[in-house]
RNA sequence: GGUCCCAUCGUCCAGAGGUCUAGGACACAGCCCUUUCAAGGCUGCGACGCGGGUUCGAACCCCGCUGGGACCGCCA
């Protein structure tokens, strides 16, 4: 059984970034009847916020995405790393019994200089294996008074890492890239290399499809994985997202969070549309805005390797596609809801709305463009064929936007009136405004008697 | 600096040696439609980074260069 899994860390909120790998994520699980779990890699205790949990789950949700398993779904085995502290020490330990770790007692400080000085002479950046060559007895000793040493992976000599990523193909990192790296932090916490690959192991992920920028991790994680005896996860590197400036997308550089978007009035299926495009392109005969379609459509060797820049043009493009998508009907009960003042129009309303929808690509437009239904504006001059044109309103037999299409331009036929002479003034004496949806609809939605109110009749 | 990755219109993607005088979408420009602003339809602008190979033939394969990016934490 597939199973996949996102692993965000409550340190800030949802980005795009974020956003299209748990999609990806989802997408692939789903392809494959597999199952998709979600994972609070909140091992950093200091950076980690409780809300930012809530709000990681709440955009997660909003965009559509459901989990098998999730540290809001009950279940014997906690999905969040700072409930899971117990299994991370019996790995560790089984990773002691084996040999397989030693502990540092390197200060912060040697580690810096050590750093700088390889820098420096153009060496690669890494921990030289001081502490290995420390015998058990010294170790033990300097524990006994109180010192508090981390543990790292004892690199075997020569070690270099192999694996065929899903995304990439063949990858190799050579031997002397990587030195021993920290599996335990001093406080006795796991680091994320350790917890992650654990966590891995012990939920089943069969594939780890991540952001590129962890390439690197992948060869400390095989370390792990391979030291342990267990079974590999297939690896799926996708390329990061890139800001405008081509940066990463991080938390400075323009990363607007989902939730923003979701606040500005952006539709889920929009989002998830626009990210899918994101290094990827669904089947033509995809509907992008339908996740099970999304879905059916999805396979990892269809994944580019460059790296997408995210261009929020694009996602106004897919908002629109969307809003159209969800038509005049569904919109105008939505309008209703946040605005009773539409209630009154309701069963006229959808024309109008699913005409103004092409325009305007969000629900706040929408409401703008229609408020002049609850809000008259008596202010405008009045025509003297005004009130003839209520009369002539308030006898038509059927009352449709075509039959009061029909009646506008017989009128103004029969008055010798030029087109323009005669909407505008129409218009701004109906809506206030100089523009808006096709008058016609304007007069079927008001009805006919706010029509013949406003018109001068009564 | 080291390691790894990437390289098609301004941007997002197609393109898996001939069907490519490179296709679509967004943006941009023009035209049409039109009571208005839009939308829509049509047309246009616009790219295989450079240099070498391999091949009858290269956007696709190889090498080099250039450019861009990521990573090198007791962060994830």
């Amino acid at each position: 059984m597939i199973r996949t899994r996102f692993a965000p860390s409550p340190t800030g909120e949802l980005h795009i970034g974020g956003a299209r790998t748990a999609l990806f994520n989802y997408l692939f699980a789903r392809s494959a009847g597999g199952e998709f779990l979600l994972r609070i890699d909140d091992t950093d205790a200091e950076r980690s916020r409780k809300e930012y949990e809530a709000r990681l789950l709440n955009d997660l949700h909003w965009l559509g995405l459901t989990w098998d398993a999730g540290p809001d779904i009950p279940s014997d085995t906690p999905l969040r790393q700072s409930e899971r502290g117990e299994i991370y020490a019996q790995w560790m330990d089984r990773l002691r019994e084996a040999g397989a770790v030693y502990p540092c007692f390197c200060t912060e400080e040697r580690l810096t200089s050590l750093r700088e000085g390889q820098t420096a002479r153009g060496e690669p950046p890494r921990y030289d294996g001081r502490c290995r060559s420390l015998s058990p007895d010294e170790a033990r000793r300097r524990m006994e008074a109180g010192e508090r040493p981390c543990w790292r992976l004892a690199l075997p000599e020569g070690y270099s890492a192999a694996f065929n990523d899903a995304v990439r193909g063949p990858q190799s990192f050579p031997a002397g890239t990587i030195g021993d790296f920290v599996v335990q932090r001093s406080d006795g916490t796991p680091t994320y290399l350790f917890a992650s690959a654990v966590d891995d192991y012990l939920t089943g992920i069969t594939h780890v499809i991540r952001g590129d920028e962890h390439v690197p991790n992948t060869a400390r994680q095989l370390a792990i994985i391979d030291r342990m005896g267990w079974l590999r996860p297939v690896f799926a590197h996708i390329p990061m997202v890139l800001s405008a400036d081509r940066r990463k997308l991080g938390k400075r550089t323009g990363s607007t969070p989902i939730r923003e978007y979701r606040e500005r009035g952006f539709l889920p299926e929009a989002l998830d549309a626009y990210l899918a495009t994101l290094s990827w392109t669904p089947e033509a005969e995809a509907n992008p805005f339908d996740l099970a379609s999304l879905a059916a459509s999805f396979s990892l060797d269809k994944i580019a390797q460059s790296s997408p820049v995210h261009d929020e043009e694009h996602l106004l493009h897919w908002q629109r596609e969307a809003i159209k998508q969800r038509g005049g009907e569904a919109l105008a009960a939505e309008l209703i809801a946040g605005e009773p003042r539409f209630a009154p129009f309701e069963e006229r309303l959808a024309p109008i709305v699913a005409d103004l929808l092409e325009e305007a690509p969000f629900l706040r437009d929408l409401n703008e463009a229609l408020s002049f239904l609850w809000s008259r504006s008596d202010s405008e001059p009045r025509e003297p064929w005004m009130p003839q044109l209520a009369a002539e309103l308030a006898k038509l037999a059927s009352w449709t936007p075509e039959a009061a299409e029909g009646l506008l331009r017989s009128f103004m036929k029969e008055r010798g009136l030029k087109g323009r002479a005669f909407f505008h003034p129409l218009r701004r004496l109906l809506t206030g405004r100089d523009s808006g949806a096709p008058l016609p609809l304007v007069v079927f939605t008001l009805g006919r008697e706010e029509c013949a109110a406003r018109l001068g009749l009564l």
